[in-house]
DNA sequence: CCGTAGCATGTTGACGTGAACATGCGCCAG
DNA sequence: CTGGCGCATGTTCACGTCAACATGCTACGG
């Protein structure tokens, strides 16, 4: 009987010490160490740091596959977006993730499948969602809707920036706000119009900005030029801003991203329109860098933080009540800096 | 006797069908069920098809934490970051998301617990930890020392850009070729010698830079300059820079980041020093929005989707074969664009 | 002096899954 | 014709935890 060994010792496994082997070495019940290791009260002082004694010793961690079988709560959270390498979404999924370690949540980044997975996928695809107790959707929710990610039913969704989806709560930034206060910041300096460089169609933000942009010069009866519509990028930027650029009678642009801004801004340059004397240009996001552009560009601030904070508070709300919170609307702000002034020559007829 | 219920049907229930259900609908065992949603081949096609018909109907998403619990496997990736906030490291962050959901894991975003953390985390604070099978640690190792993170023993490990750490695998970028081809680059054009704009002392990799800007320069018989150090932010390359571009000496900067190169790059803006006519600039990282700089920034590039691949194939061939992969560097290579000159007055004694 | 309240601790069982082993059936070689 | 093999399918049980329900002990009032 050379085989016996004491369960949890000696090398070979690969499982951890269970509560059963911290229970024994401390002479308690599996229960107790399950007391302690959940820090109820009703736990003798003297016992309790017995039982801490024999986790430390055996270098114990709670089994959270166990755990979340037993109680069917993950204590975790799900993020679904599209893509990380957008600014926005980076700062979003930090604040998300500083809200969740607070809230004492892990947090899982769901993959979006790629349009290009074989039938292999049928049984896995939806598998992920399975260990989350909720989900922050940080996409466009119509995309979604395209895609085949299944949410199982009943599970708690917290849509980012795509309200008008009643299905589930959402917060949203108040992109019109900024989009007005951008425009409304380049008429008052004497623009006769404001151009506008769009984010792509498939954008809800992209779209309320191109409609609060517009809305704005109609109110203000300016002429509404047709938007140009990029991708987010510097590089569509930089092609949508040599068109502008070439154009004299453009004096004042507002674009829907800051990174789109930057390539606006060297189509300016090369073309030799200096900023802000001949043209203004705003920008949108309020991303660090925008204030060591050149020059430094006037934009719209949004607050990541803000929104993940509270799509974060408003999901575990559900999570943990059974019922949703309202949906709510983070305020923007204008940053105003250097890549705006007045028009060169004031328009007068 | 009112209260009974098919079990899994009706409202109010919180935990979804089981495998129990599916097989009760589709009159299998449950062992079946099993083997269909693992994808065994050894049903019958007619069983199958019924199984899967029952799934459907029923909308059975196999529970995580139970397969878990059975396998002692999560087909999870742990990934440590620091920040989320820098451009490398949300670039590496996506290539790794990608490259885990292809071999079919999640990835799990493991905050760094906060220094200004109570004695309450105590039991909590690693247990995030024992929901992966792996962890990709995309910080600077040795920071990881000086907080709390505890690494359960024996979970398998790879360290990504701090190599050095012989405990572990790791990936890294070949910072050193980076520095030393931006050097030469400079060097090759004219210039008497290289200013250097550096990464904090902490980090490994503007260390790696830093040393090897120093060593290109003394194997070229150059000048060597104390270098500037920032904190990678665009703020930090701003300040810095405007001391470079009081002195009236220096023609040429490599700066450790693409983020304090725009600031450099603004810096000399203000102060009236054309670029690249008068100063030449090189960055380093490859964001793609310093194409778009001004003027466009010659800098280089990281292979981040590579460096995330790598990764996360070295991690999972720990993970399911139990040994080590050998350490490996990912090339940098310089892309020139129009940051960079030759000076304007060469250095002729 | 007994009944009971309050507290620390123990015992039992179930959460949903899949590995190991068991069963039963058809088919082929000897 | 029969023994055994391959295959589809079923049965049993344990993974580690925690809720619910004991149990046993101390303390205190009537």
């Amino acid at each position: 009987m050379t085989t016996v060994t004491t369960p949890g010792a000696a090398a070979g496994r690969r499982r951890g010490p269970s509560m059963a082997d911290v229970a024994r070495l401390a002479g308690v019940s599996g229960q107790t160490v399950s007391r302690v290791s959940n820090g109820r009260t009703n736990v003798d002082a003297e016992t309790r740091a017995r039982v801490l004694a024999a986790m430390e010793e055996l270098g114990y961690r709670p089994n959270s596959a166990a755990r979340a079988l037993r109680t069917g709560r993950f204590r975790t959270i799900g993020v679904i977006m599209f893509t990380l390498s957008s600014f926005g979404n980076m700062r979003t999924l930090d604040a998300i993730a500083s809200a969740a370690e607070e809230a004492g949540y892990s947090l899982t980044l769901i993959p979006v499948p790629h349009p290009t997975r074989g039938e292999v996928s049928d049984a896995f695809q939806s598998l992920a969602d399975a260990a989350v107790d909720g989900v922050i959707i940080v996409i466009e929710a119509h995309l979604l809707d395209e895609s085949d990610v299944e949410l199982p039913p009943g599970l708690p969704v917290v849509i980012v920036d795509s309200a008008g989806d009643d299905r589930f709560t959402w917060v949203d930034t108040d992109q019109a706000l900024g989009a007005r206060l951008a425009t409304e910041h380049l008429l008052g300096l004497g623009h006769a119009t404001v151009r506008h460089v769009a984010g792509p169609d498939r954008s809800y933000s992209a779209t309320r900005r191109r409609e609060s942009w517009e809305a704005t010069l109609r109110a203000h009866g300016a002429v509404v030029h047709p938007p140009l519509v990029g991708d987010w990028s510097a590089e569509s930027g930089h092609e949508l801003g040599l068109e502008l650029a070439r154009d004299p009678d453009v004096t004042a642009i507002f674009v829907a991203n800051d990174q789109m801004a930057l390539g606006v801004l060297r189509a300016l340059h090369e073309c030799g329109r200096a900023v802000p004397a001949e043209v203004s240009v705003v920008g949108f996001d309020g991303m660090e860098e925008a204030a060591s552009f050149w020059p430094p560009l006037t934009t719209v601030r949004q607050f990541f933080g803000e929104v993940g904070r509270r799509s974060v508070e408003a999901l575990l709300h559900e999570v943990e009540s059974g019922d949703r919170r309202a949906p709510s609307v983070v305020a923007t702000e204008l940053v105003v800096r250097a890549s705006t002034a007045p028009p060169r020559r004031p328009v007068v007829e």
